[in-house]
DNA sequence: GAGCACTGC
């Protein structure tokens, strides 16, 4: 028997290994071999358990993996599938599997009703507290707990949920502050989130010197994604950050909203790894109980979904609508991803992967757009660089993330600097670090990030690879940055947006749905409001910002998207 | 004048 663990950090893994048994599976069933044929039976001899952990999870990718399983549990009753999840989740999971009520009817086999099973957890026991009032400052709600835990309570260190940089910094200097005025001492404040450098990220994990508490101000980071340990206490402020998707808008949101109850479990359980802890929760404990919901929304309703339904296509899945999610999509997202696919000319008209384009842009582990955008450079003939900018658009910064010195920042990039935009900017820094021989010193004097860098020459290779054997030559276009634009355009065409005539603000309009939106302040091209722009994405905090943006000429867009802006550019693009 | 967290290759 061989076994199939599908685990969270896995599961990118897992994920190209059952698509092989999906194609599979759609090869027999239409040469109706469908069991007891050489490859149904070479799969089940491949593997007879399949396992899911973290499944309470409900990341995307979980998700999917969950409906796939479901799907193929149809077609191999024999298949044992094993879904580790948290107790809050585990009847759920359970409803979605259970299919014994169908079977029974079609007397098909044994009854399958799936079988929930309790294991023990590891920790200590967590004693909770609830605030007697709701707090209307969280931050300093946050810094009084921390400082009366200090006072009151036996040494161990303090993990403190909050939800952004910004909160972060604020919290750790009014922490200083306190402790200063007070006379308090013994606190070591140390920040965590993940647009940290690598070294202060560090700090984190080096032992508390001695008669020492360390108290950890972290984002959601901690929540799953890395373990600390000597944590005793844990504060939570029932917040975090969450992106929220709108189809109707296509755009993302990244919004504070109050954690579930799951979440909030999550949190307390991190104080009990060593010997018991105590978790200290600053909402009321009637709050938790009636107010709080139960589960977070699943990642999949709060999604863009091109990449999930292109994915879902390549296994040969084509009835997308009619597919059985632990938690359906809305409509409208499903329907705005297949109209941006379509628009890309990765769909046909009966919505099915089109050939060459939409197999080859789904070869790619790429979003789409960034996919479109390589094969487009293949007839521009700027692939070596437009390998080296998507390379560099899936990396989260390639600058060194620095507060208090942005000023210096700011000076190294105009060093790189392009005024076609961002993605020429990155051009040069490629071409810097490079010629400095990938050197870290150079790295250093100028702001770049250097483990980004190596990431982008990693991811840079894979791609590469991919190209290759799509059979798309490497081709340089020696400069000619028209090139280079015209393939982002041919990728990007839906992220148009124009300035607004006479705007003081830097104020620009989206070309499809006139949406406000300005330039990110990160941006090359921040105060310079070139007329036409074509951004990478849209970041939405108090305003809709456009991060990575590079200038078009309008013409490019009707030409790499006639279909698409046919109707609704007619008046607004001149010709 | 601004960045919750993750993933593919």
């Amino acid at each position: 028997m061989s076994v199939w663990y599908a685990e969270k950090k896995l599961v990118g893994y897992s994920m190209c290994d059952v698509r092989t048994m999906c194609r599979s599976w759609e090869l027999s069933f239409a040469f109706g071999l469908l069991r007891g044929s050489e490859l149904c039976t070479h799969f089940s001899l491949f593997s007879s358990v399949i396992m899911v952990d973290e499944a309470h999870e409900r990341s995307l990718s979980t998700d999917i993996l969950l409906g796939l399983l479901k799907k193929i549990q149809r077609r191999r009753p024999e298949l044992r599938i094993i879904i580790s999840s948290a107790t809050i989740e585990a009847k759920s999971m359970a409803a979605f599997f259970n299919t014994s009520k169908k079977r029974r009817e079609q007397e098909q086999g044994p009854t399958r009703e799936p079988a929930i099973l309790s294991v023990e957890g590891r920790g200590f026991n967590v004693e909770i507290f609830y605030v007697d009032d709701p707090v209307s400052d969280y931050v300093r709600a946050v810094i009084s707990t921390v400082l009366s835990i200090h006072d009151q309570e036996r040494t161990g260190d303090i993990l403190v949920f909050l939800t952004g940089q910004d909160d972060i910094d604020a919290a750790i200097q009014l922490l200083t502050e306190e402790a200063q005025s007070s006379g308090k001492q013994g606190l070591v404040a140390v920040p965590l989130y993940s647009g940290l450098p690598r070294a202060d990220q560090d700090l984190v994990f080096s032992p508390t010197p001695r008669g020492k508490r360390k108290v950890i101000f972290s984002t959601n980071i901690a929540e799953t994604s890395l373990t600390l340990e000597g944590i005793v206490y844990v504060v939570d402020s029932g917040f975090s950050k969450q992106r929220f998707y709108n189809p109707i808008s296509d755009i993302e949101n990244l919004v504070v909203a109050p954690i579930s109850k799951a979440s909030a479990r999550q949190r307390a359980g991190r104080a009990g790894r060593v010997r018991p802890g105590k978790c200290f929760r600053l909402y009321t404990e009637d709050y938790f109980a009636s107010e709080m919901s139960i589960v977070g929304i699943p990642e999949i309703q709060r999604s863009n979904l091109v990449s999930c339904v292109i994915q879902l296509k390549a296994l040969g899945i084509d009835n997308i609508l009619g597919f059985d999610w632990p938690a359906s999509p809305s409509p409208e997202a499903m329907i705005r991803a297949l109209e941006i696919l379509y628009s890309l000319g990765v769909l046909d008209d009966d919505a099915k992967l089109t050939s060459p384009t939409g197999f080859q842009v789904a070869e790619f582990p790429l979003d789409p757009l960034i996919s479109k955008m390589i094969l487009a450079s293949c007839e521009l003939g700027c692939t070596e660089e437009i390998i080296t900018i998507a390379a560099t658009l899936s990396i989260q910064s390639i600058w060194i993330p620095v507060r208090g010195v942005q000023k210096e920042l700011d000076e190294a990039k105009l060093r790189f600097a392009a005024a076609e935009g961002d993605h020429v900017t990155f051009l040069n820094v490629y071409k810097g670090f490079i010629q400095s021989n990938k050197s870290s010193k150079w790295c250093h004097k100028n702001f770049v990030n250097y483990h980004a860098m190596r990431k982008v020459i990693e991811v840079r290779e894979q791609l590469k690879r991919i190209t290759q054997r799509l059979g798309i030559g490497l081709k340089s276009c020696e400069g000619d940055m028209q090139a280079v634009r015209k393939a982002i355009t041919a990728g990007f065409f839906a992220n148009a947006s124009r300035l607004e005539p006479f705007s003081h603000n830097g104020m620009y309009k989206t070309v499809r749905t006139s949406q406000e939106v300005y330039i990110h302040p990160s941006s090359v091209l921040f105060r310079v409001n070139p007329k036409w722009i074509v951004y990478h994405s849209l970041v939405s905090t108090d305003r809709q910002y456009m991060r990575n943006v590079i200038t078009v000429d309008p013409s490019w867009l009707t030409e790499a998207a006639p279909h698409f802006y046919q109707k609704q550019m007619h008046s607004s693009i001149p010709q």
